[in-house]
DNA sequence: TGTACATCAGTGAACGCGCGTTCACTGATGTAC
DNA sequence: TGTACATCAGTGAACGCGCGTTCACTGATGTAC
């Protein structure tokens, strides 16, 4: 943090970043333009091109830091049952709803098809395979020590995956409401849905 | 379908909402404007105006005949299974799937959040519910046969839908380019996550 | 069947707006000597 | 330590554009007598 009366920012970039899921999680992808990023950084509506290259360089950005966290949380999840890859998935699938609650529509960014494909960072690309590869790591380790079936290990996490992703997005467009209203009714229906499908896991 | 040379067309309506979920598909969601719609129509950017009170309406109209495609699809799926729960709700999912792989982005208007809660139609919200619901009755039969396990059945359902939900998301936002290329491979792929599910909800 | 008239479904000009991006600029910072 | 200068990170005016929406209008249709 550099004094506010600098005319340069010093951590601008980051700043950016920071106000624009800011933004996001308030008045949605949609209605969130530069301009308004950059003057809820306190800052021109042209300061952001000597971090950016353009709008979508941006979201990029932002989108990365959701990656960013989103693997942090993960891997606290498996770190918090070392050697137990069944509550390990449990752990990694709760903490993906939560972080989908509690940032619905950075949610959105990330998996929601907004941002182009072709228009898409290397960097933010690398950061959304971390993501899938940490959830492969649990199923492999289950299935080696006999508590998951065989099978192909890709098939499983993406099954996984799948339930997670989808729970999540029903969650974060608001369509469980009228089933589990508050954060902890969603968080205790996210765990009994991820057991259900960890019995579909399961040796028989 | 009237004379083209007539000034009065007709049918505008519905060919808004065709022309409208064509345009989507092609370009986006974020990039269709409601006179881009109009002229796809071959119509003034004003007469839309005539069948939707804004822009929001008309989307919901494009989203609504989304989910009354769905109802239709999953209809299908349970007659062309009859008695067979199981069968019906593997069916269902791939069906389900290949429809969000067939128009991507209608997919991603209908679950994406896209449109703004407060601003949902009440036709939409209820072609919304009645497709959950056809899952609730196959899961629900499903249990009455002791094909699946007891418990709470919306819950079951729930499970149900997030894997089919999560895997047509990643489906149509790309994510499984690398693991399933073409159509085929992709339902083949929900076919076999379906499966994994369906052992998640048998009785054990 | 013919005519008058109300209603309906289009048109096209006009509005104000916010957007992304460019450009020439300026103030601050860091470095070489 | 002091000075000249290159580089960097901001500014603000200006651009052209497409948007959603409104308005007064006009052409087509349907109905009553």
């Amino acid at each position: 943090m550099s004094t506010n009366s600098s005319y340069h920012h010093g951590n601008l970039r980051e700043a950016l970043l920071e106000a624009g899921a800011k933004l996001i999680e308030e008045k949605g992808i949609a209605d969130v333009s530069l301009r308004a990023v950059a003057k809820a950084a306190g800052v021109s509506h042209t300061a952001p091109y000597r971090h950016f290259s353009d709008k979508n360089a941006m979201l990029c950005g932002i989108a990365e830091t959701g990656f960013r966290l989103l693997g942090q949380r993960l891997g606290q999840a498996v770190d918090s049952h070392p050697g137990h890859p069944g509550l390990q998935l449990t752990a990694a699938g709760v903490a993906y709803v939560e972080l989908a609650i509690e940032y619905p529509r950075l949610h959105n960014l990330m998996f929601g098809g907004v941002l182009a494909h072709e228009s898409v960072d290397d960097s933010l690309e690398e950061a959304s395979n971390q993501s899938f590869q940490g959830l492969v790591d649990i199923i492999s380790r289950g299935q080696q020590t006999g508590l998951f079936r065989a099978g192909d290990t890709h098939e499983l996490a993406l099954t996984a995956w799948s339930v997670v992703h989808g729970f999540a997005m029903l969650a974060s467009t608001g369509s469980l409401e009228h089933r589990a209203a508050s954060r902890e009714a969603k968080l205790a229906l996210a765990h009994r849905v991820a057991d259900n499908l960890l019995k579909g896991l399961a040796t028989r």
